[in-house]
DNA sequence: GCGACGATCATCT
DNA sequence: GATGATCGTCGCG
């Protein structure tokens, strides 16, 4: 169920946000289970990407769990509010990271309601990635947390997507020069309701 | 439904 | 001291 080491270590950080879409993200955090299907992926590929916070083998306090082995999770802050959520995959002093962006929930809504404060659309409750690392109840000091472990796990339930089913744009919020600036390396269900935008 | 804008602070220079 | 891998609200219509 859970999915295995060797699904996070393999080097093409880009193929695995692919495959991410439709796996389930589940967290267990003081005792209240969280979890929805990922809809809205988006992939960071270490030292080459300027979108990156390991552009050029940049190595601070901060992003310093990006280079350890793939299969824990990289959490930061945004803006100085939000809480995000990423997975780090390849090998060992690789860098690369996949952003979770939005998910559709299937368990435990009441919970994420009331983490987000938001009463009158569950559409709403993981749609982009600082809602979604508040409705799951995450916050950097999961920083460096194991997704083998049993606070925060993916499981495939074997969804699977055909390529037209999927959508690849280029990335959201970023001011850095072409060609990162437009690759297409976000991808999201065609048509989902619970994506952050079209 | 959509665009503009301000909030807010950890992090790095 | 400047900068965000963002979000909620407001005005509009």
């Amino acid at each position: 169920m859970k999915l295995p080491l060797s699904f996070y270590q393999r080097e093409d950080v880009v193929q695995i946000a692919r495959e991410l879409l439709g796996k389930t993200l589940y967290t267990y955090i003081h005792g209240v289970l969280t979890g929805g299907v990922i809809v809205e992926t988006e992939a960071y590929k270490g030292p080459e990407d300027l979108g990156s916070h390991a552009y050029n083998n940049r190595r601070t306090p901060r992003n310093e769990i990006m280079y350890s082995a793939g299969g824990v999770v990289y959490m930061y802050i945004c803006y100085g509010i939000h809480d995000m959520l990423n997975i780090v995959t390849g090998t060992e002093d690789s860098s690369h990271a996949v952003l979770i962006r939005a998910l559709e929930p299937i368990v435990g809504q009441e919970y994420m309601r009331a983490r987000r404060k938001v009463f009158d659309n569950d559409r709403r409750l993981c749609k982009g990635p600082g809602a979604l690392g508040k409705a799951m109840g995450l916050n950097k000091n999961h920083n460096g947390l194991s997704l083998l472990g049993d606070l925060v796990w993916i499981e495939d339930k074997g969804q699977f997507y055909p390529d037209t089913e999927i959508v690849a744009a280029s990335r959201i919020g970023l001011n850095i020069a072409e060609p990162y600036k437009s690759i297409p390396w976000r991808f999201y269900l065609a048509g989902n309701k619970f994506i952050s935008r079209s």
